[in-house]
RNA sequence: GUGACCGUAGCUCAGGCGGUUAGAGCGCCAGGUUGUGGCCCUGGAGGUCGGGGGUUCAAGUCCCCUCGGUCACCCCA
């Protein structure tokens, strides 16, 4: 280890070139484009928000219960001010809807986001500190089809990077106030067994008892399989929502498993509930997840609830999930023109010839450290470039530059008149 | 927060039960071609063996501590 620091644990930087695709920056501008292109397409606006919030819009947003609020947050205090890096960004946008009066906007908001997130946790495999999440809401109407239509973009993005194994799975958790009713009937159907329950589920079983469905532990599983189910105890309209839902899905083709085990962790979400799985993420199997929140605006001091739905997905999750499906991702981002000068004047001459390559709008590369031609021909070709423009002092007296093609390895001397205008050409 | 595994050149890794100048491949630099890349050949630079302590005549190798990383649990993107 020479530097005395180093990127903070969970952490990481993304270098040009990396040889992991994670960290490449290349692959994040690839799935970056891709984001921006489908959201673009389905009529969604970009929307960014501070990184720093302040605590209490996190802790009521997503719930004091939640692990991320309860054990996962990067805090800190300054005057009298709590701050938090922001963990996830729903919140965030709900905050700025309400803030800047969106509901006065014609028409239902349609807005996504792409973002840093923190979380403290134990880094692993697709799983980080830092970590960067990629999303979309659709605020200001209940129409399931909004719902839908959430899910279709969700999965536009995933189909338009390549990535086509995925699982999707729904549920409905129900209404704010049919909920309850449900959540008594599981508490009181899971209280005799309370002693064969682990003990995050004990203690579950009186602070948030739906999360239980969701157990992985096999003990558990076998115990609920006679549990009362949500679905018997929906309202009518919530019902009409779900089954709504189902028929928009099928009427576009999109597939989907019902699961009505699925719960998500954030305490914020009412009917629809929905996670995209892909094998391969190492022990992680989410690449997103999302759903309904109608009550979020309230938990965050609105006055009355405002209908939303939307999706969050993680960005490293995607990478490695296209990385593990074996899809090809850039590596390089390879020149059109690679400038070779020999000698003092040559260079500065062959300086003046780059920039007005650059400013045509080529990408156009040369070395300034005056290495022989054999060293700057081995950059060229490092640095993919088709073509390759040779200045000497031969060059510089008959006014010719030499053009290479470094594919056939042909050369002709171009006029330093027509230089610009010849490589445009042969780009095109 | 808990657990397992791993830290030897820029990268990926070799270094049998401790033994003398710590190696390879790739990469980097230079030369072979006095102005021409990719292939090939030759040479070179680059290492406090993560750090500290201990055992020993002798530690990259054994023991302890510490720092860092990876993976997993919990949970989630």
């Amino acid at each position: 280890m020479k530097s005395t620091f180093q990127t903070i644990e969970g952490t990481s930087d993304l270098l040009p070139g990396a040889p992991k695709a994670l960290v490449r920056t290349e692959v994040w501008h690839h799935i970056e484009r891709g984001i921006h292109e489908i959201m673009r397409r389905h009529g969604f606006s970009e929307i960014r928000t501070p990184i720093l919030e302040h605590t209490g819009l996190i802790a009521r947003g997503i719930g004091q219960l939640t692990d991320i609020v309860s054990k996962e947050m990067y805090t800190f205090e300054r005057g009298n001010t709590n701050y938090v890096l922001r963990p996830e960004l729903t919140a965030p946008i709900m905050r700025s809807y309400l803030q800047h009066h969106l509901e006065q906007q014609p028409g239902v908001q349609r807005l996504y986001y792409l973002g840093a997130c923190f979380r403290a946790e134990r880094p692993q495999k697709g799983r980080y500190r830092q970590f960067h999440q990629f999303g979309a809401e659709i605020i200001g109407t209940e129409d399931p089809r909004a719902d839908a239509e959430i899910i279709a973009v969700m999965m536009e993005v995933y189909r338009a990077l390549g990535l086509l194994e995925t699982r999707l799975r729904i549920n409905t958790l129900g209404s704010a106030e049919t909920r309850p009713q449900y959540r008594e009937a599981l508490v009181r159907y899971l209280e005799p067994h309370r002693e064969t329950l682990t003990g995050v589920s004990q203690d579950r079983l009186s602070r948030n008892p739906l999360r239980i469905l969701d157990t992985k532990v096999e003990a558990e599983r076998k115990i609920l399989k006679e549990a009362p189910r949500l679905y018997a105890y929906l309202d009518e309209e919530s019902r009409r929502n779900y089954e709504a839902l189902k028929r928009v899905l099928a009427s576009i083709a999109i597939p989907y498993l019902e699961d009505p085990m699925l719960v998500r962790g954030l305490d914020y979400y009412t009917r629809t509930a929905f996670e995209l799985e892909h094998d391969g993420i190492g022990a992680q199997s989410a690449l997103a997840g999302g759903g309904r929140y109608d009550l979020l605006a309230p938990a965050i001091g609105a006055k009355k609830p405002v209908p939303a739905v939307g999706f969050a997905a993680g960005m490293e999750r995607l990478i490695l999930a296209m990385e593990g499906s074996g899809l090809p991702l850039p590596e390089s981002d390879p020149f059109d023109v690679w400038m070779i000068a020999l000698g003092d004047a040559a260079g500065e001459k062959a300086f003046i010839f780059v920039q007005s390559l650059r400013r045509a709008g080529l990408r156009a590369g040369l070395e300034l450290t005056g290495r022989s031609m054999k060293a700057q021909m081995r950059l060229a070709n490092r640095a993919g470039s088709r073509w390759v423009v040779i200045l000497g002092e031969k060059e510089l007296e008959t006014e010719q530059a030499i053009v290479k093609d470094m594919v056939t390895g042909e050369q002709i001397a171009v006029p330093f008149m027509g230089l610009t205008q010849n490589l445009t050409e042969k780009l095109k």
